[in-house]
RNA sequence: GCCGAAGUAGCUCAGCUGGUAGAGCAACGGUUUCGUAAACCGUAGGUCACGGGUUCAAAUCCCGUCUUCGGCUCCA
């Protein structure tokens, strides 16, 4: 193995598990040096489910060559080779390098140039050591397991492509993804794991639930939302305005695109241009003027608020101010990233923007990180981490505005904040926002699937660039600091992480279909009896549909499963003489018969309460 | 954007090495009047992603484009 960015002290704590899938790595670039003796070995790292291995060769490969790949594998872990260890100086490790012994089973012709570079970027001093396992010899720190013999369980998955270092300037090289397992029992389950996760895909549930579209004529990356898509969006917003505007917030409404002047103030012009739509020219004056407007669609909110906070002047005793905009922003994401609607073009932001005094801002920052947490527990989320990011002064004035003193500042603040907040989080450099540092939620699916579901930025930027102030107590002007949070993140992102999260089996409040109520048989009586309950419900703003046709009940039933209704109200002539519902609940079946009035009442309550 | 793979009816998919497209479900019409996960019969539905080429003949082979997927880089 290669990675030499991982310190010695990182890979002592190298789990058994990954031990043996490194060891699996080693021994998968013995088997691809087998069948094609000139392959060049860049890095084989233990990954979350796995292992991969970069290799560099001419012929492509593909999944059809995995048998025989995996054929020389097995071979390889029945030889039950043992790991060797050896240690080296500097020079020997270059010596051999040259003769192409690095990642391979003899001296070639081509020297093992990824195994050279890695080498001289071992720092002086660090121990430069090699594994063998029989006639393979590799440039690695380890560990390994003792035998190849112990690799228990393993398969070959998928390939893909990825530059050397992961820099886009550097060649590209098959990464070769293989799992490996202590024994096949585990490997099997994982598999299992694998296709439920599979089921539970937000592209495939949406598709199947009537979500959302993406279509081609529309553009890549710009979801359309079905009427059951946009009920769950309706939910969270009705949730966020509640919450927000129990937390002092006032609602602003700003529009989707504006001149190139406002995005050059902010400083989205130059530091964000690449995620940006190209400029629309409009020649404002007719045909025949030269000179053309140049409007670009908004790619972030805050530019239009902080317009906002600037039309009105304001002093400290209106501070905290607290704008909040469920805006439709536009990024020109690559399209190679698409993702559902993880990863998408248009996007409606959870967004807000806190103007606040130096001395407010602990307490802005934790009642903000006390929403989020409300969040987390309303939807059952147990598993998240606080990322906190910051700016990497090598970068002042090209990813980071050029302020190496209020960077200071603002990261020394939010970083004593998070520390006395005692919440769970981790420091990245080289990640913040353009205008200032941030931290960034990072939550897992249920199938593990990792999201930055909600993002809460600090701006001193901006706030300086538009010349925002607020006269002080002692008649000064003085800049406000700014925080731009979105807890709900976007309302794509978000509803497809809640797909996964419930396997689309959704709350009642949020479920796009709350009550279907279905007659058994069409008997005129009973279609009245279901309708005047249908106009009950939806006079209470309960999402419901009656399924009155002639189709037995066992289909009509079977048709709701499918959808994941919620709650299903089952109408037969018993129930129509009782003024009864026979309530069946997705997921726990019959519930057997209740009076109609409590029925309802009972969903009214649990959407009112939005319980789990 | 880069590397690789894929695109057949609304959905899920079949269609071998070229001979002119098929199933199940859904839809529609009829029959059935039924108690908790699919009643029965019938009808209709496809520029095989798009454009070009090779060929007597292309869903099938070749080239280009678009989109999606697996990754890299990036991010809410």
């Amino acid at each position: 193995m290669s990675d030499e960015r991982k310190t010695p002290e990182m890979r002592a704590q190298m789990t058994e598990i990954e031990r043996l899938r490194h060891s699996a790595a080693h021994v998968l670039a013995t088997a691809i040096l087998k069948i094609w003796p000139e392959a060049q070995f860049a890095a084989g790292p233990p990954v979350e489910n796995g292992f991969y291995y970069d290799v560099d060769l001419p012929h492509r490969i593909s999944p059809e060559d995995f048998e025989k790949i995996e054929a020389e594998m097995k071979a390889e872990i029945k030889a039950n080779h043992p790991f060797e260890r050896m240690e080296v100086s500097r020079e020997e490790a270059l010596e051999m390098g040259r003769k192409g012994r690095l990642a391979s089973l003899g001296d070639r012709e081509q020297p093992s140039k990824f195994k050279i570079d890695i080498i001289e970027n071992i720092p002086e001093g660090e121990t430069i050591s090699l594994y063998r396992n029989g006639d393979f010899v590799d440039l690695c720190a380890g560990p390994h397991v003792m035998r190849t013999g112990n690799i228990g369980a393993f398969r070959l998955t998928n390939v893909a492509s990825a530059y050397y270092k992961g820099d886009e300037k550097n060649p590209q090289l098959q990464r070769i993804y293989g799992t490996a397992f202590k024994n096949k029992t585990q490997l099997d389950e994982y598999f299992a794991m694998l296709e439920e996760a599979k089921k539970r895909d937000h592209r495939k549930l949406g598709k199947e639930l009537e979500i959302y579209i993406i279509d081609e004529d529309v553009g890549p990356g710009l979801p359309l939302w079905l009427p059951r898509g946009a009920a769950i969006i309706e939910e969270l917003e009705k949730l966020a305005k509640e919450t927000e505007f129990a937390a002092g917030y006032q609602r602003v409404r700003s529009t989707n695109l504006a001149r190139e002047a406002l995005y050059l103030k902010s400083g989205h012009l130059p530091y964000y241009k690449e995620s940006m739509f190209p400029p629309m020219e409009v020649h404002e004056h007719g045909e025949e003027d030269s000179v053309a407007q140049r409007y670009y669609l908004k790619a972030m909110n805050c530019p239009h608020h902080h317009k906002l906070y600037a039309a009105i002047p304001r002093s400290y005793r209106d501070l905290p101010l607290r704008f909040a905009e469920y805006g439709f922003c536009h990024r020109y994401e690559q399209s190679g990233e698409l993702f559902g609607l993880m990863r998408v073009r248009s996007m409606q932001m959870n967004d807000a923007h806190l103007y606040m005094t130096p001395e407010q801002f602990e307490s802005e920052f934790n009642a903000v990180n006390e929403m989020y947490l409300n969040y987390f527990k309303l939807f059952g989320l147990e598993k998240y981490l606080m990322r906190f990011s910051t700016h990497d002064p090598t970068k002042l004035g090209q990813k980071f505005l050029d302020e190496p003193e209020l960077w200071k500042q603002t990261e020394e603040m939010t970083r004593n904040v998070l520390k006395n907040s005692g919440l769970n989080y981790e420091e990245v450099p080289n990640e913040a926002a353009f205008y200032g540092p941030k931290v960034d939620v990072q939550v897992w699916s249920v199938i593990g699937r990792e999201f930055t579901i909600a993002t809460n930025q600090v701006d001193f930027g901006q706030p300086r660039r538009f010349n925002l102030t607020y006269k002080d107590k002692d008649n000064t002007e003085k800049t406000p600091i700014c925080i731009h949070r979105a807890p709900l993140g976007t309302h794509e992102r978000f509803v497809g992480f809640l797909l996964e999260h419930y396997a689309g089996n959704f709350p009642l409040w949020l479920s796009p279909e709350q009550v279907r109520i279905m007659t058994i048989g069409d008997d005129a009586a009973l279609v009245d009896y279901a309708r005047k309950i249908g106009n009950e419900l939806r006079a209470n703003f309960v999402r419901s549909d009656v399924d009155l046709g002639t189709d037995k009940i066992n289909g009509k039933i079977q048709r709701a499963e499918q959808m994941k209704v919620h709650t299903m109200f089952v109408i037969g002539k018993r129930d129509m003489e009782a003024d009864a519902v026979s309530v069946r609940v997705h997921g726990k079946g019959n519930l057997g018969a209740k009076p109609r009035a409590e029925a309802i009442a009972e969903v009214l309550l649990s959407i009112k309460e939005r319980r789990p």
